[in-house]
DNA sequence: GCGGATCAC
DNA sequence: TATGGTGATCCGC
């Protein structure tokens, strides 16, 4: 586990005291003398206890503060503490929390210089409130309460599967997980302390007789599904955060079936639940900041509405958390804990503090004060991803070959992504993670599109050896490729001005103009959807089937037992089981997508524009790039293509990040 | 454009 | 004995 990625604990072993809160603020910043470094804890005395009891209660983790738990908190942290100390990730983690105290005394300087040529009270620091009130009123208008959003968490999601996966587990210890814990039960959680992100060692060291079940992603796939076809028929539009979170906006469910808005929810929950026999927590909010924090509020198997009011939303937010603001990690809290701001209604009071602090960008907190946030609900679009990456951890080794082939098989990983997804990309980036844990990144911008495992580890190689020769053996327990400033082979670009030239190819039958154009143009847009929907099941496919090789899929981890997003941002978990369920004979259900021509045979067609290349590759290269921007040319912005049922595109805003599919062009010119 | 850091899940 | 993987974003340079 992460012994810092604690949400609950307000106070660490490093912390210089003069950065508690309620001490009284200096003018001045002695606190450079005070950095870890030249204050170990064991040097000192009694800073020693209190440091050690800080650490241990620290390590506690994310549950430490909620109710319910372990009675003996301070006894658990002792063991998490012994059996911890001392490794290497432990010690990088104390490191990375040394820094983060650096900076902090770093910002407090500054802060301090400023508030020297601003005192308290003065012209200039009135003129800054000024500007901060202007923001506030100018966020307050544009506040958006008339939509009704939820945000939705099946409750222990991993443990709950399993669970009814294997029933002999009720009322027993167990966990989910291989290395590390996805999840744990509630019965693990309460008596032994057992978390979610805990190291299966340390975990065993609480509850010896723990069982741990090796996560099935497959389970967890089917079950999501099944609760996301739930979901979608409150809102078909609804948001995909992960396997077993997601976001709907009901406002027009709710319009069109009567009933409260929170009878809908009660009855959305009850459906889920005789469905799938899941319970999940649902949060009501007008926005999707609000939905987030609310679900968590009456947790497992509630719900809680913010109700969409000015009053109740700022009475809400004045004594939340800033923690629980999606966006604010643990940095972001111990640095605002350090400027007196521990709750979101503190950030109005120090609000020009926090200005001079963060040199007038605080909109962001503003807002959290204000309670505002995202009021559109929409899928998010494959077209929109900014990067692909493969990475993978193992057991240290400086072995320049080992490592080299290690490499091989994240840029093998890599291509097939890339070839699945239908991206390329510019930029290559070797990702490295040093045996003390610390991580780099070292990149590459070609000025070709790559995509080819030869020319990812080409140019990730190079950049290792390079590293290898600057620093000498480089003993390393993660390495891995990614690949940025992608270009769509499919999306907007390419696949509409693919599609225009097939359209054109084919001329409309005399004298009928729209009607064949559109119904040949619809069916062109189902065949490439379906085709899509292969490529996506044999994603999935692959991932599940990799179990025996040392790139195995593993399932995110988080704070609590979510995190099961699928790899891919599209929810092509849910369409996969949809296919594995109809089909018993998976392989030959799925048709891999065909192989293009071959680039090395001298002859290949340009996945763009469809015609036949001769030349070296270089040149294939440089034509498809040409052809790529070519087509991105002549994009250009349309309107949407068919007015769904819903309402929503007559906001203003939410017509403005309306989705637009690849035939937009043409449904347009149809009219 | 690059590298580190932070965050979510 | 032993602590993950994928993707996004921001900042400083």
């Amino acid at each position: 586990m992460n012994f810092f990625r604690d949400r609950d604990a307000n106070s660490n072993v490093f912390d210089d005291p003069k950065n508690d809160p309620t001490a009284p603020s200096p003018t001045t910043s002695p606190r450079k003398k005070q950095k870890y470094e030249s204050q170990p804890p064991s040097s000192t005395g009694s800073a020693d206890d209190a440091a050690l009891a800080s650490l241990r209660k620290r390590m506690a983790g994310p549950s430490s503060a909620k109710a319910g738990l372990a009675k003996d908190q301070d006894e658990i942290n002792r063991i998490i503490y012994e059996v911890s100390k001392g490794s290497k990730f432990f010690e990088n983690e104390r490191k990375k929390d040394a820094q983060t105290t650096e900076r902090i005394n770093a910002l407090l300087v500054r802060r301090d210089q400023k508030l020297l040529q601003v005192p308290r009270g003065s012209a200039e620091w009135l003129a800054i409130e000024r500007k901060i009130e202007d923001m506030a009123t100018r966020l307050e208008n544009s506040r958006d309460l008339s939509r009704t959003i939820l945000h939705t968490d099946i409750d222990m999601f991993y443990a709950a599967v399993e669970l009814a996966r294997d029933p002999s587990l009720k009322g027993k210890c167990f966990g989910v997980g291989s290395g590390v814990l996805v999840t744990a039960s509630y019965e693990a959680r309460r008596g032994y302390g057992v978390r979610s992100g805990m190291a299966v060692f340390v975990a065993k060291a609480l509850c010896p007789h723990l069982i741990v079940v090796k996560n099935d992603m497959q389970s967890y796939v089917q079950a999501s599904q099944k609760v996301m076809a739930v979901f979608e028929q409150y809102d078909e539009n609804l948001a995909k955060a992960s396997l077993d979170e997601a976001y709907l906006d009901i406002t027009d469910y709710v319009e069109q079936h009567g009933g409260s808005i929170d009878q809908v929810v009660q009855q959305l929950r009850e459906q889920v639940r005789s469905e799938t026999q899941l319970t999940v927590s649902v949060g009501i909010a007008p926005n999707t900041m609000l939905a987030k924090i609310s679900s968590d509020r009456n947790k497992p198997d509630g719900q809680f509405r913010v109700q969409p009011d000015r009053k109740a939303i700022v009475d809400f937010m004045r004594d939340l958390p800033c923690r629980k603001i999606p966006g604010i990690g643990r940095v972001n809290e111990r640095i605002l804990e350090s400027l007196g701001v521990s709750t979101c209604g503190e950030i109005w009071n120090k609000r020009v503090d926090l200005w001079l602090a963060f040199d007038g960008k605080i909109e962001w907190l503003i807002k959290a004060h204000l309670g505002i946030g995202n009021t559109i609900v929409e899928p998010s679009k494959r077209e929109e991803r900014k990067s692909v990456g493969r990475e993978h951890t193992f057991s240290p080794t400086a072995d320049t070959q080992a490592l080299l082939d290690l490499l091989k098989e994240s840029a093998q990983r890599v291509e097939q992504d890339l070839e699945r997804l239908d991206f390329k990309g510019k930029t290559v980036t070797l990702v490295a993670k040093r045996d003390n844990y610390q991580r780099f990144s070292r990149a590459r911008t070609s000025t070709r599109l790559v995509h080819r495992a030869e020319e990812l580890y080409d140019i990730t190689s190079s950049l290792l050896l390079q590293e290898i020769e600057r620093e000498g053996a480089l003993s390393l327990r993660l390495i891995g490729v990614r690949v940025t400033q992608l270009v769509d082979l499919r999306g907007a670009a390419a696949g509409e001005e693919r599609l225009r030239k097939l359209f054109q190819s084919k001329p409309v039958a005399e004298g009928e103009e729209g009607a064949t154009a559109k119904t040949t143009l619809r069916r062109t847009a189902r065949e490439l959807r379906e085709e899509e929907e292969r490529q996506l099941a044999l994603a999935i496919k692959q991932s599940l089937e990799g179990s025996a090789d040392p790139f195995t899929e593993v399932p995110d981890l988080s704070q609590d037992d979510v995190a099961v997003r699928s790899r891919s941002q599209t929810p092509i978990a849910a369409r996969m089981t949809l296919q594995s369920d109809r089909n018993s004979d998976m392989p030959t259900a799925i048709t891999p997508r065909q192989d293009p021509p071959s680039e090395e045979e001298g002859a290949v067609q340009c996945p763009v524009c469809d015609r036949t290349v001769h030349g070296s590759n270089d040149r294939l290269n440089a034509h498809i790039d040409a052809c790529l921007n070519q087509s991105a040319l002549n994009t250009s912005p349309s309107d949407p293509a068919e007015a769904g049922p819903s309402q929503r595109g007559d906001r203003p805003d939410a017509s403005a990040k309306r989705k637009r599919g690849p035939l937009d062009l043409f449904v347009r010119r149809g009219k």
